[in-house]
RNA sequence: GCGCCCGUAGCUCAGCUGGAUAGAGCAGUGGACUUCUAAUCCACAGGUCGCAGGUUCGAGUCCUGCCGGGCGUGCCA
């Protein structure tokens, strides 16, 4: 790279400056203004007060020293204060163009070496359909493992089902009140039950199907190996038959067995797919959570007190100890969520990235604290905090509540809007700010959405191709030579943006910022558009011209497919008609 | 009370890890289709980056303290 290569020439006049150490940064940035060059440096600034020179001076000195190839670095120049800056060669960013466009500078920026990092992401409980939270998260959590595939990494997705818990129990309780209701019984639901439309379904629907049917329904389940998961035997009348806790467990597997297709089905509508699907009971079955507790005993983090045990959390950072074991006996979520990670950690990842709900950003401390006493090294567990959506609809918030059955769900999203829209809207936000989603503004195909912005200048740019090929110009693949004829500043500003895309993926990676990519392919699209407004591409008067002006075209169009691929959103050819 | 997140144009938000004159979109005003898709483009207007200190050659960005908003703070899940 030719960052590397600057920097290097920075050694010869700073050793005879005698100031060169090891590792003495030199920072390299792209200056905001573009009468700044392409890349610039302060290193001069920096260096200044402690030499006690004036950094005009000291940057003309280090600026004198530096041999550079021409073909590379067309001019370097001293500026403002004391920046050195430099102006890339023409022919460097046409190698550099011509580096992305083959594909090779996609394969510079692989240096994970394969390493395996664990991505969990919505891990919603299985007591409802998804909602529209669980949208976000998807779209950031998938385009997140494609990015880190990009950079080399074997990302790994990860949903964790908590199968385990009250919640579930209380679920089959509820569906089985519903289901009594409509066998004409007096039951109520449970206190604290879930009385969603959606359980009103699974009773109707348990109405009508006999053993076969339960049975059909699971083997239909199972047919994507969730082996965890099967159908309880007999029909919903027989379960009402046993006692009542058996009764209630019957329920309860069924409605776990349903709601996990749902849910598994929205994912696949939403473009989301996961490498596992981790079943809390499969952690108390295989006794990893009395292990990961005996090596907390054993690591000395644990204590006994008011009959429950207690996890020393405070000598971690935390407010206040937390409790493992309740004095009932029952282990907490917080001993099951540690088994987990602990496995996590076991298995062989990297390292680990969370996305968490806002409601939980209270447990970062007590788990990363928790994973320390583990013996799990900092930092090796990364919990990425997404905040809160408020859908407004007609201008107004919609307010969401999963007990109550009121709330918007990721499938009425994606009907309404759409999967393509929603992923890009959720991603044009960082994730720790607050979001607010207009449904109406999405709703519209309107130039407001982001979206059709950048999917138009794709199908712009095949309309400009086909339409080539019809007034008889030849796509070649792209060359130097050609684009050494483009000269029109358009122009070259479209191949600046393009020879990014590298870049901005290590950097969205590394930073874990996905919506980095958005921003990106907007303004990749905005100076798309620029260049289609001010250049007259399908030129039959001026073949060599029109030919040059193609290969651009082309090298856009794959970079914007690029971009959007790894947003996990359509490219389309032709936009549909406008209504 | 304590902890976390947020506060940037009328509205919704970027701001590339501390750089030079703070940027988009929408809304507003005025322009550009006998032309490769006008779902586009151009121009104008719009700012005390919540407030006050501090660190630094340099702060929207880092630190401290206030103010305002959101969320959390269970032997709940």
């Amino acid at each position: 790279m030719l960052e590397s290569l600057i920097r290097q020439a920075f050694k010869a006049p700073l050793e005879k400056l005698g100031i060169y150490e090891e590792d003495l940064a030199i920072t390299l940035e792209k200056p905001r203004d573009r009468g700044h060059g392409d890349l610039s440096t302060s290193v001069a600034l920096m260096l200044a007060k402690r030499l006690g020179r004036k950094p005009r001076e000291l940057a003309g000195e280090l600026a004198a020293g530096l041999e550079l190839d021409r073909d590379l670095v067309e001019s370097v120049e001293i500026a403002g204060p004391g920046f050195i800056n430099f102006r890339f060669a023409r022919n460097y960013q046409i190698e550099r163009m011509l580096a992305v466009w083959s594909g090779d500078a996609l394969a510079e920026i692989k240096t994970g070496g394969g390493k395996r990092i664990n991505v969990e992401f919505i891990s919603a409980n299985p007591t409802g359909p998804l909602n529209v939270v669980s949208a976000r998260a998807g779209a950031f959590g998938m385009t997140l493992c494609r990015l880190l595939d990009a950079v080399g990494f074997d990302a790994h997705s990860e949903y964790y089902v908590n199968d385990a818990g009250r919640q579930v129990n209380l679920l089959g309780a509820s569906l089985r009140a519903q289901f009594l209701q409509l066998r004409g019984r007096q039951v109520s639901v449970p206190e604290n039950g879930y009385e969603g439309r959606y359980v009103e379904i699974m009773a109707a629907e348990l109405l009508e199907q006999d053993a076969l049917a339960v049975q059909a329904a699971a083997k239909a389940f199972d047919n994507e190996s969730f082996q965890r998961v099967s159908a309880p035997s007999g029909n919903a009348d027989d379960w009402c038959a046993l006692p009542e806790a058996d009764s209630i467990r019957s329920f309860a597997k069924y409605a776990l067995m349903k709601i996990l297709a749902w849910q598994r089905e929205t994912c696949k509508r939403f473009g989301l797919r996961f490498d596992t699907w981790y079943f809390e009971s499969e952690l108390h079955e295989t006794k990893r959570v009395e292990r990961t507790l005996e090596t907390l005993r054993k690591n000395d983090a644990v204590f006994e007190a008011e009959g429950a045990l207690w996890f020393r959390s405070t000598a971690y950072g935390d407010e206040k100890d937390r409790v493992l074991i309740r004095a009932d006996g029952q282990a907490t979520y917080f001993l099951a969520d540690l088994a987990y990670h602990h496995h996590k950690f076991q298995r062989g990842f990297e390292c680990a990235i969370d996305y968490w709900g806002p409601d939980h950003h209270g447990y970062i401390q007590r788990m990363q604290g928790g994973m320390r006493a583990l013996g799990v090294p900092a930092g090796w567990l990364e919990v990425e905090i997404l905040q809160h959506v408020t859908f407004l609809e007609e201008g107004r918030p919609i307010n969401m509540s999963k007990r109550k059955g009121q709330f918007v769900t990721m499938d009425a999203l994606i009907d309404e809007v759409g999967a393509d829209v929603a992923k890009f809207i959720f991603l044009t936000r960082k994730p720790n700010s607050h979001l607010e989603f207009d449904l109406d503004l999405a709703k519209a195909q309107s130039n407001e959405n982001p979206v059709y912005y950048v999917q138009y200048a794709h199908a712009r740019i095949c309309s400009v191709l086909s339409k080539a090929g019809e007034a008889g110009l030849v796509l070649r693949e792209p060359t130097a030579a050609a684009l050494q004829l483009l000269d029109h500043e358009a122009e070259w500003s479209l191949m600046r943006e393009l020879i990014r895309l590298p870049q901005v993926i290590v950097a969205a990676a590394q930073a874990r910022e996905p919506h980095r990519l958005t921003s990106y392919v907007l303004e990749l699209a905005a100076l798309y558009h620029q260049f289609y407004q001010q250049c007259k591409i399908v030129d039959p008067e001026d073949q060599r011209r029109s030919e040059s002006r193609l290969m651009l075209c082309q090298a856009t169009r794959r970079v914007v497919a690029t971009a959007l691929a790894l947003i996990g959103v359509d490219a389309p050819e032709r936009m549909q008609e406008k209504e």
